[in-house]
DNA sequence: CTGAAAGCGCTTACAG
DNA sequence: CTGAAAGCGCTTACAG
């Protein structure tokens, strides 16, 4: 093409302000370049970051990103996957949720890549990306026993299912039986949610009952404030009078007095991670199909101290 | 159509799971039904709560959310209005940023809807929603003083633009007019963001230079906490040594400890309302174009003090 | 009321 | 290499 003619198209472009029209483009190639994520809830720490990670990514490749709150029902999971199959998205990160066998199908009907974040996933062939849960509670309670405590509390949020499939509520279990410690009526207690007001109820039921407690093992990070305010409230000194340990690393682990100290999970990596996996495999890169496991940490602050 | 027709019809639905093609419906009808927001950052609890609100109003009729994270760049601000020009978006909330006139203009030639929300917008033609941020800092600063408060320092993280065009310094500070206080040298700090360390920093500050503070007004509920992480490094006790009072009434407002006294503001409702004021505009049934101002309330928590 | 045709704005395969 | 045509899956206006 001649430059002449080159620049003309281009002035005329510029005149008239055009601009591909994507949606066209998507009704022949059959690819929206858009990808979809599904939350419980989205206002929270643990959505935020997650959703950070999986933006950053997909971002960089001109992919855009739908957020789906569920609210956690089943009626309006279902009427967004709906939604989502009519629009066409390349991909869905199922996060934080127990993935549904009646889900499951749905979107495998449909042939659309799926990916489970940090959730129970019902379907071994679906690709799922957590942290190793047992393992980092088993070493949180083997943390926290090694400072000296030997009667800890555990809290934890997903009191779904039995507590053999809570990897955390293992992990913890299995640490104190490695160190002979023994584990009493009510000393873990199972809530129904992650969130604070949980840690609040549950954090009190444990301190009313179990005086001896020296330190509380929460499985969120919400659950550790909770905790903290239940033992304020009964004029507990955290960390001198009891330690409270998280899990997560929300943003909100150093906002807090004291700053948390908590088993850190990768969220904004994992975001990225779940989103780039479904990248690759849309470009044919990769099959779908590994589950990946990433590792967590404990992060020192000041909420815990050697007894 | 006979029955039977009509149950063959919907059999054949089921069993070839066939679900309409949205992008087929927006390519002719020109809509599809999907709004964006853009957020400098999409994992703190301001964003989270104001999507919340969004996403609630936007899922109500149907239509989805493509959620940008600019980083506050202009780059990428840009970037993203191209892309979101192509995806055809029937509407664009621009929240918690300045809306340079160069991104105003862009979105206006598109003809797409756009209101603005929480942020300051260069351009009157863009409805825009918000508090009255002078008002809400006024009130807060007469409350304060109310209490017997009479040396309160105050930090603001949005040091772009003059202090004139701060509508909660010009607030504090004609409270403390109208009050015959005089201020003195560094009892405002202007930071460059609303962030927990920008807290951190301007606490420190104000707390190294002006030891006779008797409260401190934070813009922001993260900035407060900042204030409060400083004051307990420097052995302050919140509230006995030290008031804190915050600004926004974030999740985290009341999950830490002293919870915070702060000045609310209904995000989530102005999320929702952001969203279904592009709706009905959307529906033709109003005119996109009338600011809206939401009320502040002073929450009272555990953070403030009477002197 | 029913049914065939045109058209939305692209991309891709094909003819010249 | 260039250019016209067909087709993606809908909706809408129009003919029968």
């Amino acid at each position: 093409m001649a430059d002449e003619t080159r620049a003309n198209v281009l002035l005329a472009v510029q005149e008239l302000n055009y601009k591909p029209n994507a949606v066209a483009r998507s009704l022949m190639n059959a690819r929206t370049k858009t990808l979809a994520i599904i939350f419980p809830n989205v206002s929270d720490g643990f959505s935020g970051t997650v959703l950070s990670g999986v933006e950053d990514a997909a971002h960089a490749q001109g992919f855009s990103i739908i957020v789906c709150k569920t609210g956690g029902g089943r009626e309006r999971t279902l009427d967004y996957l709906q939604l989502l199959a009519e629009k066409r998205v390349d991909g869905i990160i199922f996060a934080s949720e127990v993935l549904l066998p009646e889900y499951a199908t749905f979107i495998q009907k449909l042939r659309i890549p799926l990916v489970v974040l940090s959730g129970e996933s019902s379907d071994p062939s679906v690709p799922t990306l957590r942290c190793d849960d047992r393992l980092a509670a088993y070493t949180a309670a083997a943390y926290l026993i090694s400072l000296g405590h030997e009667r800890i509390g555990m809290i934890y949020g997903g009191a779904y299912g039995t507590p053999e499939q809570n990897g955390r509520v293992r992990g913890f279990e299995e640490a104190h039986r490695d160190h002979g410690l023994a584990l009493t009526e009510g000393q873990v207690q199972l809530m129904d949610g992650f969130a604070f007001k949980d840690g609040q109820v549950g954090g009190q039921r444990l301190l009313a009952t179990l005086t001896d407690l020296t330190a509380v093992f929460a499985s969120s990070d919400e659950l550790a404030l909770g905790v903290m305010s239940a033992a304020h409230a009964r004029g507990l000194q955290v960390p001198d009078d009891l330690s409270v340990m998280g899990f997560d690393d929300l943003p909100l682990a150093e906002m807090c007095l004291p700053p948390l100290t908590t088993v850190r999970q990768p969220l904004y990596g994992m975001g990225r991670r779940a989103a780039s996996l479904l990248l690759d495999h849309l470009q044919g890169i990769q099959k779908l199909g590994e589950n990946v496991v990433f590792p967590t940490t404990i992060v020192e602050r000041q909420s815990v101290r050697r007894r």
